[in-house]
RNA sequence: GAGCGAUUAGCUCAGCUGGUAGAGCGCUACAUUGACAUUGUAGAGGUCACAAGUUCAAGUCUUGUAUCGCUCACCA
């Protein structure tokens, strides 16, 4: 008896589960089946022609470089949702791309041509952008690796690149409707420019960091200012201070005064609006419109003449005098100096402090500046989405972001589109003199078309559209709109809002019915990965020590949605732990049932019973909790029943029953035994594809209803 | 400045619509040629941040306080 046990066993479970030995060799297999492409399941007859569809559009990871942790994290709920759906028979679509990441790549492009000793300033623009296009392409196949081997079951004869021919016409055909539409219009506005990388940016492309840093206060006229920032001050000729403020009662508005300034004497005009605080400093300031959005807003409304006093490089115009070509760093205490020689220097606040706006992306401080930029109106568009909202088209399944969601729709500043850099979609605009036309081609000879890029989220922000193939292709009418959105938290202003806002307006339906953010992954102590720090733990690193299947685990487990996760490799590590365990109980259940037949029919005890029972209630309950996006709960749930039910009881308590004389007990409790094993592999897949097919593979085929794990029936109770 | 979230066993976290606390990891003891030491069995460990309130009954609802964290914001 034992021998012939010996000989049934698959040799490949007498050593332990080693991940690196199996995985890639699985992948190819699924993938060489077809069915990561929802077509060819209805082809051999694995999905029904006229199920229900389950579509998912990949976020596009930036062509630039390698994956980490969030897409991870990011990459495995969806596959789980896929795999889930695809053996539940739907017709699932897993659409997978990569996107340009227009400034993000280019400043990472840039980088490296600085270590080479050169610039992109001077260089040919088609040049350039086939330099660019060269890098992105090597690093794109190298995102597309690391996909793979994350096990992530995607259509890749669907992939989709943005800068590809058809997206770009589809973004740019965008452009023009919502121009004819007048959802986007030209205009001079004060913008955020980064003087390094020369180039506007949108509101969301920057962020705020705290800093100390001096505050002066001047003598002007009979008023005394307070201000961070002294080399703006050179063409300042208006004061505001607030109608209210009884210190400046006896001034009238519009009142002029003659005044010595930085570099002579000036004619100031006193302006009483609301917008200047009585609170802060002396309750007086001069404005700067050129170089503040509330500034340029009042020369607006007062209709002042507004005057640029840095450059585009950050340096000093001649409006500064002897100052004109300084850095601002460098001015900066010099302007300082002569006022306070002048006698106009009255305090310095040293420890004055406030928030700086900086570019998300360089860190590079951002230079408020006038521009003739493209802007998309926000107003009609936001109201689109929030109705889209409140009429429950979409749901965001956090609360909390929800709010934080509807908050920002609301708030929401018309959206700067255009960008001064070559590595994105070309803005189909023609100029001749002060005419505009907006076209694909040019309009004829004397037209220039505008050099300006789209910014990255233009196009990404089409993306469920453009995959798809909208509006005429056959998937845009199969899958859209698709099922869920999952992504990280951190797009929930950048990306999200422009999906649905594109989707509403160009489909009047809405690119997805669900939204689930998930958090951001963090070292073990709850603390940010970051390459500085020296704690990032990347999946793919992970996988190859671990198994992938174990990193599959480690996102999910205790990643409820929208609450960030901290990741250690101790966790991972209890992963890979299981899945040797998962062989364990193959070998073991495998062995015990070698001897049996599967087609002979069998009675079961009352206990025999019990156990299916049990095993039926762990199937309601991870397909309910998957269901209900909970597969934080569902991976858990699996994880305990097979180890601590189906192995610790259910395996212990059949030993003496498998080794009696009884044979009727027996041939029973092994056919509940194979039953539990192989439901168990179907509920583990999703979350543990590689080693739940590997066993599948060996496992002999009466036991199976598909040769491919992948594709075989989701259990029902 | 505003908004949001968190505070439960040493660590990381579950605890849905209120009824006298759970998981994983870690720890302790024991077991070991018997599917698996990438193991099994047993066990220790918490006045659920603090205060007040609602209730027959509160991690669970209300209010306030403290600490931590995140996000947003045109403060001269």
């Amino acid at each position: 008896m034992e021998e012939h046990k010996q000989t049934t066993i698959p040799e490949i479970f007498l050593t332990p589960y080693e991940a690196s030995a199996h995985e890639a060799a699985i992948y190819q297999l699924w993938e060489k089946s077809g069915y990561f492409n929802p077509d060819t399941c209805i082809r051999d007859g694995i999905t029904k022609k006229d199920a229900d569809t389950f579509a998912i559009i990949m976020p596009p990871p930036n062509a630039n470089g390698r994956l980490h942790a969030g897409h991870g994290t990011d990459m495995t709920l969806k596959d789980i949702l896929i795999r889930f759906n695809r053996m539940r028979g739907k017709r699932t679509l897993f659409l997978p791309g990569s996107d340009h990441a227009g400034f993000e790549t280019q400043g990472v492009f840039e980088k490296k041509l600085q270590k080479e000793g050169r610039s992109r300033f001077g260089m040919d623009r088609d040049q350039l952008y086939q330099e660019i296009y060269d890098f992105v392409m090597e690093n794109k196949s190298v995102m597309e690796t690391d996909l793979r081997a994350l096990g992530v079951s995607c259509d890749w004869s669907r992939y989709t690149f943005t800068l590809q021919p058809d997206i770009v016409e589809r973004v740019q055909k965008t452009f023009v409707k919502m121009y004819e539409d007048g959802l986007i219009y030209r205009g001079k506005r004060c913008i955020h420019w980064n003087p390094k990388f020369k180039t506007s940016l949108s509101d969301i492309e920057t962020m705020f960091e705290d800093r100390v840093e001096k505050f002066y206060y001047f003598q002007y006229g009979p008023f005394v200012i307070g201000t961070s920032r002294p080399e703006t001050k050179f063409a300042d000729k208006y004061i505001v201070v607030h109608p209210d403020d009884p210190r400046y009662a006896t001034y009238k508005h519009l009142q002029e005064f003659e005044i010595d300034w930085i570099n002579g004497p000036i004619k100031a005009t006193l302006l009483k609006d609301e917008v200047a605080d009585m609170e802060k400093g002396t309750g007086a300031m001069t404005i700067t419109p050129w170089h503040s959005q509330v500034d340029f807003e009042l020369a607006q409304k007062y209709h002042l003449p507004i005057e640029q006093i840095i450059d585009w490089d950050g340096k000093l115009l001649p409006v500064a005098e002897e100052f004109a070509g300084m850095k601002i760093e460098q001015a900066r205490p010099l302007i300082v100096q002569k006022l306070k020689e002048k006698g106009l220097l009255v305090e310095i606040d040293e420890k004055y402090s406030h928030a700086v706006r900086l570019c998300e992306r360089t860190s590079v401080v951002v230079e408020p500046q006038v521009k003739d930029q493209w802007f998309v109106r926000m107003d009609t568009l936001a109201k689109m989405t929030l109705n889209a909202l409140d009429a429950k088209k979409f749901r965001i399944l956090t609360e909390r972001h929800e709010k934080i969601f509807r908050h920002w729709m609301e708030n929401s500043q018309d959206w700067n589109i255009s960008r001064q850099i070559v590595w994105g979609i070309r803005i189909p605009a023609w100029f001749k003199g002060d005419e505009i036309k907006t076209q694909l081609t040019s309009p004829g000879t004397g037209w220039e078309q505008d050099p300006d890029t789209f910014d990255t989220w233009f196009s990404s922000g089409q993306w469920p559209l453009v995959t798809l193939g909208y509006p005429e292709k056959e998937d845009f009418s199969t899958y859209y709109p698709t099922n869920v959105m999952e992504t990280g938290a951190d797009l929930v202003f950048k990306w999200v809002p422009r999906m649905l806002m594109f989707g509403l307006y160009l489909t009047g339906e809405v690119p997805f019915k669900d939204v689930y953010f998930h958090g951001m992954v963090l070292d073990k102590h709850g603390k940010k990965m970051s390459k500085s720090k020296g704690n990032v733990l990347s999946p793919v690193d992970l996988g190859a020590e671990f198994g992938t299947d174990a990193t599959r685990m480690a996102f999910v487990v205790a990643n409820p949605p929208g609450s960030d996760m901290p990741l250690s490799e101790d966790k991972v590590r209890a992963y890979k732990k299981f899945s040797n365990k998962l062989w364990n109980i193959t070998r073991f259940t495998v062995a015990s049932c070698a001897d049996h037949d599967p087609e002979t029919s069998v009675t079961f005890s009352a206990r025999d019973q019990e156990i299916l029972a049990d095993l039926s209630a762990v199937v309601s309950s991870v397909t309910s909790d998957i269901d209900s996006y909970k597969m934080y709960l569902a991976a858990e749930n699996i994880y305990h029943y097979i180890w601590h039910e189906f192995a610790d009881k259910v395996l212990e308590e059949s030993k003496e029953i498998l080794s009696s004389e009884d044979e009727n007990a027996k041939v029973a409790r092994q056919r509940v035994l194979m039953n539990c094993l192989t439901t168990s592999l179907k509920l583990l897949h999703p979350f543990m594809p590689f080693v739940t097919e590997t066993i599948w593979q060996k496992l002999e085929s009466a036991y199976k209803d598909q040769s491919l794990l992948m594709v075989a029936k989701w259990p029902t109770t």
